[in-house]
DNA sequence: TATTGTTATACTCTATAACTATA
DNA sequence: TATAGTTATAGAGTATAACAATA
């Protein structure tokens, strides 16, 4: 291959990662929400609640950010915190009902604007689009550079 | 198409993202740089400097947010700030020799990362993937989604 | 009047480490 | 000893608006 074929693929992938934001914090917004609390929020949809552990792992939000974040969407009265019956140093994280009526908001309002924008796809442009993906990502998780810390 | 295919594809978009976002930070951490930082002397590599107005839009940092990271490169001696002699309202931002020195240092070791992570990718594997990527942006950039401000 | 860039403010996220309580 | 989570701290990015200087 040319030595730096990557530049374009990896300008490409910034660029299509930033548009995306772009598009996607535009709902986001219009809740109040920052990036990092939607992500919670959604990520806290449709389960039971989750471990402050197991919402690093999810997210990437790292354990001494999650603490802020969550407390403040416990201070919007979007989440509770309650002590684990299995294991008293944990917690269970889950949506109030105004978070998850949040949620069921904002999450239709989210898929609506992304099946106008993905309306001309087919099932066969999703499945190149993905294979793409899939093969980008191993570059990234090569066992060269397994080293690397997340 | 069916209804949701998108999802899987946000999913492993996002995933490449960070991925590549933590792969890459290593080589950025390794000279005490963030992100941001970083953004801005790749940037400027390679040129005779950008006003504050250019390098904004190249770099998707909003104004008032540049001149803070800015500032912290010039008080690192790795930028310099002059006044345009077209415009004087404006500013010359570019690398000192020390900036220059640095990038010339950290780029290569970038690019050395990345053709070891891309080593067994083909010229094909590159324009499949960049089709993709683009495709991708397209959704994201659709008339129908123009009214979103960045 | 509009544009360029800075300044000011308040908030949020990030990274790191120390700490408490429990396992 | 190790793990789960919080707390503390310092730094950095974000959004927004007001502002001065220049076009």
């Amino acid at each position: 291959m040319s030595q730096t074929a990557f530049f374009e693929t990896l300008r490409e992938l910034a660029s299509c990662y930033q548009l995306f934001e772009c598009f996607a914090s535009h709902d986001i917004r219009q809740f109040e929400l920052t990036p990092a609390q939607f992500d919670i929020i959604a990520t806290l949809g449709n389960t039971k609640g989750m471990t402050p552990k197991q919402l690093c792992e999810k997210t990437l939000i790292t354990k001494g950010t999650l603490t802020g974040v969550v407390d403040r969407l416990i201070a919007k009265s979007l989440l509770s915190r309650q002590q684990s019956q299995q294991d008293r140093r944990s917690f269970i994280i889950c949506l109030t009902p105004a978070g998850q009526t949040l949620f069921e908001q904002i999450f239709p309002l989210h898929v609506k604007t992304l099946q106008q924008a993905f309306a001309n796809f087919s099932d066969n442009d999703f499945q190149t689009i993905n294979g793409s993906l899939r093969k980008l990502s191993e570059a990234f998780t090569h066992p060269d550079s397994s080293h690397i810390k997340r």
